[in-house]
DNA sequence: CGTAATCTTGATCTGATTCAAATGTCGTGG
DNA sequence: CCACGACATTTGAATCAGATCAAGATTACG
């Protein structure tokens, strides 16, 4: 496969989906070289800001990172957790609309958005597959929405807990759920304080729901009263 | 064109960018039917709900709909307003993310998810054409995540009007804003009780940044404090 | 007109924020 | 190994923005 290998990258994990994708066109097998620059990056960096042009598109690999927009003010939305085999940066517009900044060390796939565009015209199932992608995303974002403006401290934490066993894969029953990020990156996802991020933990935990292995490790002790407690 | 025009449909609005798109490839002109059916919907009417299979892909031509989502026990989250020209029901999965609802009569025009399959394997740019409006809803998505999870009363409604000033098309300047949706729906939009939002249009009437020709007529007055107010 | 719906206003209550401090965790260097 | 400091997390007390409950005012409509 036709992949360059940028500075520091580690040649571990082969892009999934969408690579896959590429991969599996019939048609012209010879021409398949989308060059998919594959690096490895820290934690804490920004890999692009809201209002740059937009010139690639991201395939994470391992890691997490997180994508967020700021108010002139500072305050902060996080708008979601990207973790691995997802996309980011499908934008079509000039400019980037959010923040990406990695909250792990990650690896990721770049793409860039010329050679992109070029491609979707030859290769329509390329374009379809990042359409599918696009409408998961935006399914997610309509569930965050409903979080965001319907949900009390409560419910949306436990609906962030969910969310978050449930794309660490694992399958259902894997109690123990990773958390990579802290406590500001939950508040600021949930549009919650810390403070009150914290108070809600320590109520799961003391209703037996859930138990704290460490501060970002969480075991899942009670999945129905979770999922009651998420309200859906 | 080939369109088929249902029971009691009007001519009077031709679809503009989807088909528009369409029309403008130059292969195959002749096998360009793409059953697209225009008809026309009384207001306070259901299109689709959340849940159900998602056969169509609708284009709005006249009127405005609702995009909401409701917990367990009724309380509602709106995740959009749809004005004309936009489209509604991309998905892709196999099941509607979200209920549509007419807030005035709409006329729309319903493609089949079947043939719009079929087709995007054949037009490129038609499914480019759908990737760049799920991308624009996206950007969207994420505008309003920031706005309901960072913003307070003031700074939401002023938000809201502004958007719905911006969607008016009209141009900058065109003072009169005219609201569809009854208080409710803002309410719901914005992630505030009916109580809060009017309470909000009297706050920004008594600073005479609006007027109120009626209660669902908007007149801006001061364009920058309400920006400055929206916080952004 | 009169009735029902929507919208506005007022008084009170509450969940979340704010401010402040204590506790816990981790890495560094003595 | 332990002491230290920097930082993240938790807990506590006071405050506040928005929700709730309860009337009025206004508009729409048969």
């Amino acid at each position: 496969m036709h992949v360059q290998f940028a500075s520091n990258a580690t040649a571990r994990a082969v892009p999934q989906g969408f690579f896959a994708c590429l991969a599996s066109e019939t048609e012209s097998m010879g021409a398949l070289a989308l060059p998919g620059v594959v690096c490895k990056k820290p934690a804490g960096e920004t890999l692009f800001r809201e209002g740059e042009t937009a010139d690639g598109v991201y395939e994470v690999i391992s890691g997490m990172l997180r994508i967020c927009k700021l108010l002139p003010d500072g305050r902060r939305q996080i708008t979601g957790f990207v973790p691995a085999e997802r996309l980011i940066g499908i934008s079509l517009g000039g400019t980037y609309s959010y923040t990406a900044e990695t909250i792990t060390e990650v690896v990721i796939c770049c793409y860039r958005r010329s050679a992109l565009d070029r491609l979707m015209l030859e290769r329509p199932k390329l374009t379809r597959h990042l359409l599918a992608a696009a409408a998961q995303e935006l399914h997610v974002a309509h569930e965050q929405m409903l979080m965001l403006g319907c949900k009390d401290a409560l419910e949306k934490v436990a609906s962030f807990l969910l969310l978050m066993a449930g794309q660490q894969g694992g399958g259902i029953d894997a109690t123990e759920v990773h958390l990579p990020m802290d406590r500001h990156d939950i508040a600021d996802y949930v549009g919650l304080t810390v403070e009150t991020v914290s108070r809600t933990f320590t109520r799961l935990k003391r209703s037996k729901v859930i138990a704290l292995r460490t501060a970002n490790c969480v075991e899942i002790c009670d999945w129905d009263r979770l999922d009651e407690m998420a309200s859906r």
